[in-house]
RNA sequence: GCACCCAUAGCUCAGCUGGAUAGAGCGCUGCCCUCCGAAGGCAGAGGUCAGAGGUUCGAAUCCUCUUGGGUGCGCCA
């Protein structure tokens, strides 16, 4: 098949009435971008329209009324449209031919992405999944970041992207003075603490991450209660910056251990990255970035510290310039995140770097990508932060513990897969299923739960964590979606059991036209999802294909359907319906079982 | 104090570059399984889109102000 035919083939049903009605519009020497279609507002009336003669009153110098009808007489005889009305100020109420239903629905059909495009210019796109601590385990804002981040990979790389993403660990600043501090406390005689040891370290880490979760809280708090506890955790962040041997050593043991407990929870939610790099990646090009920055005045002194001034004439209000270095001497967070993005232009060469963290840091990130600019180090606009709002609790204040702590991320996927198995159990699948089989689909109804809920929402948006609401397998849920797509699944085993295929689709119902126009729709959902960084488009998506697919499903036997014809082509668009189910559930980074 | 994010049905949230009668889920009221998975479908009630001005043929959407909430604001990350 010649890939042209198949993009022809592929393009919607919306945006080939788009381009004829373009046509129109610009054969009365009007702009042909006002010939831009929609799916309708008033689906009563006809299932398409056009705004634009509305628009062009004014370009036109005419009524819009008296543009429409021009438009309407240009179309006359287009074989695309069966009934083109004009209604009130002068919408264009289109409804398509009979036959064209059935000729998108075979060509989405024949499609391998069930009707998905590419972008027009691939780029090589890095995506920051705004680094766990250390340090700390991962709390609930972690995630936003994780599941936003890794859908956002996914619809960037499905759309042809070349997309690197990188956890970028939180695993250099004072944090680490202080959990260096605290094990040497308690632990005084580990041969990291001598400065006179000379000899190998030992290979086996001197901490546990139950150590480093009890570690940090414990001198966090010390030195917040106590300037000189604090004071010492500086000196030893300065010193292990500087590159003490034993604090260099207990670090990558700090790191490893880490990891080796964030994949374990990454693994389990399913998402990955391409990169497990951190801060201390990046150490040794930052003394040649200051004074890079520092020769070319890019960077000035003010009160004893190096600062980049990223204000702006027409900024609201002033900026703080970036910190570059302290006072005292040391890299701070944004000179980290610059030398990063310096990093990444030598390694990789992004052509584009997605932030994805939380909104708190907006401002922390206009100072870096500013400076990054200045300096050169990026081309304007290419740096862009993700931000995401935060987690609530039923009192719509952040997510804490009953105790008041911050929620652990462990704890809250725990308790989803407890209460996914708890749910399936009812429904009677657990003397069903394996033992292990049985925990992977409780696996994924949790992971489904949680990971809808976040994403169905607007990133910015502030959403109540109510995981009874998210687990129910009613409504528009991440569980009720698998429970769709493996009802479909159940019919399409039930077909090749008995020997039935699929065959041309033919409409003969309007459930069957109205699935066929949300099938169509789904270029247009992944489009909008990827120029606003925004995956609820992709959820609102699945959703409404979901929904009509069952309302087809209730108006239109399938399998017990009578005549072959009609049967064949019903198995058509379910199947079909399937496959871009698949597809767009893993775009949101959920997977369907077989049963459930 | 200043800046940013927000305020939409009883509750939780959508609303695509401004378009007709503002949508969905939960909850509520009715129907629909001798038939493919009813964890479903169909129908209905429920709104001064926080308030007030403005721009526009047209505003939940853009601008200004007010009220109410969240977050951040020079040497933590």
């Amino acid at each position: 098949m010649p890939v042209r035919a198949r993009t022809e083939l592929m393009t919607s049903i919306v945006d080939q009435l788009t381009a004829r009605i373009g046509a129109a519009f610009d054969a009365v020497g009007l702009p042909a971008e006002l010939g831009r279609c929609t799916e309708s507002d008033r689906p009563d009336l006809a299932p398409y329209q056009c705004n634009g003669a509305m628009a062009a009153a004014k370009l036109a110098k005419k009524a819009p009324r008296a543009v429409a009808e021009e438009i309407a007489a240009q179309l006359g005889g287009d074989e695309m449209i069966a009934d083109l009305e004009i209604a009130g100020p002068g919408f264009l109420n289109i409804t398509p031919a009979a036959d064209v239903y059935e000729r998108q629905a075979n060509a989405i059909a024949a499609d391998d992405r069930a009707g998905a495009g590419h972008v027009e210019a691939p780029r090589k796109v890095m995506i920051d999944f705004g680094g766990p601590n250390v340090a700390k385990p991962m709390h609930v804002g972690h995630l936003r970041s994780s599941v936003l981040g890794d859908s956002l990979q996914r619809l960037f790389r499905f759309r042809g992207d070349d997309v690197v993403s990188d956890i970028h660990l939180g695993d250099w600043g004072y944090q680490m003075g202080l959990l260096v501090t605290e094990l040497q406390a308690e632990q005084p005689d580990l041969p990291y603490f001598d400065p006179a040891y000379e000899g190998e370290y030992p290979s086996e880490p001197p901490v546990t991450i139950e150590d480093l979760s009890r570690l940090y809280p414990q001198a966090a708090a010390a030195a917040k209660e106590d300037d000189e506890r604090a004071a010492l955790a500086r000196k030893a962040t300065a010193e292990l910056q500087a590159g003490r041997r034993g604090y260099r050593a207990l670090l990558a043991h700090f790191i490893s251990v880490s990891i080796a407990a964030l994949k374990h929870d990454f693994d389990t939610l399913g998402v990955h990255f391409d990169l497990w790099k951190g801060e201390s990646d990046v150490n040794e090009l930052i003394p040649d970035l200051v004074a890079d920055f520092k020769a070319r005045g890019v960077a000035e002194k003010s009160d004893g510290a190096w600062v980049v001034r990223v204000a702006r004439d027409d900024d609201k209000k002033e900026l703080a310039p970036l910190i570059l270095v302290s006072s005292q001497g040391s890299a701070l967070y944004g000179t980290t995140d610059l030398a990063t993005i310096l990093d990444r232009k030598n390694t990789v060469g992004p052509d584009l770097i997605l932030y994805v963290v939380d909104l708190g840091q907006s401002d922390h990130f206009e100072q870096v990508y500013r400076a990054a600019y200045k300096a050169g180090l990026a081309k304007e606009g290419s740096l862009e932060h993700i931000k995401f709002g935060t987690v609530n609790g039923p009192d719509g204040k952040r997510l804490r513990t009953r105790a008041g702590g911050t929620f652990r991320l462990a704890d809250l996927i725990n308790e989803a897969f407890e209460r996914a198995k708890a749910r399936l159990n009812e429904a009677g699948l657990g003397s069903e299923l394996a033992p292990a089989e049985f925990d992977r689909v409780a696996r994924m109804v949790a992971n489904a739960a949680i990971k809808f809920a976040d994403l169905q929402n607007y990133r910015t948006t502030n959403y109540i964590f109510e995981l009874d609401r998210f687990i129910s397998f009613e409504g528009k849920t991440g569980p009720y979606l698998l429970y769709q797509a493996v009802r479909v699944k159940s019919i399409m085993r039930k077909a090749e059991a008995e020997g039935l295929t699929a065959g041309p689709v033919r409409i003969t119902d309007p459930a069957e036209a109205a699935l066929v126009r949300r099938l169509d729709g789904f270029d247009a959902a992944l489009q909008r999802a990827y120029e606003l960084r925004a995956p609820n488009h992709v959820c609102d998506h699945v959703y409404a294909l979901a929904q009509a697919f069952s309302s087809f499903y209730a108006a239109c036997p399938i399998l017990p359907e009578k005549d072959e014809t009609i049967r064949a082509s019903r198995l058509m668009l379910a199947q079909t319906t399937l496959k871009q189910l698949e597809i767009a559930l893993s775009l949101i980074g959920l997977d369907a079982p077989e049963k459930m």
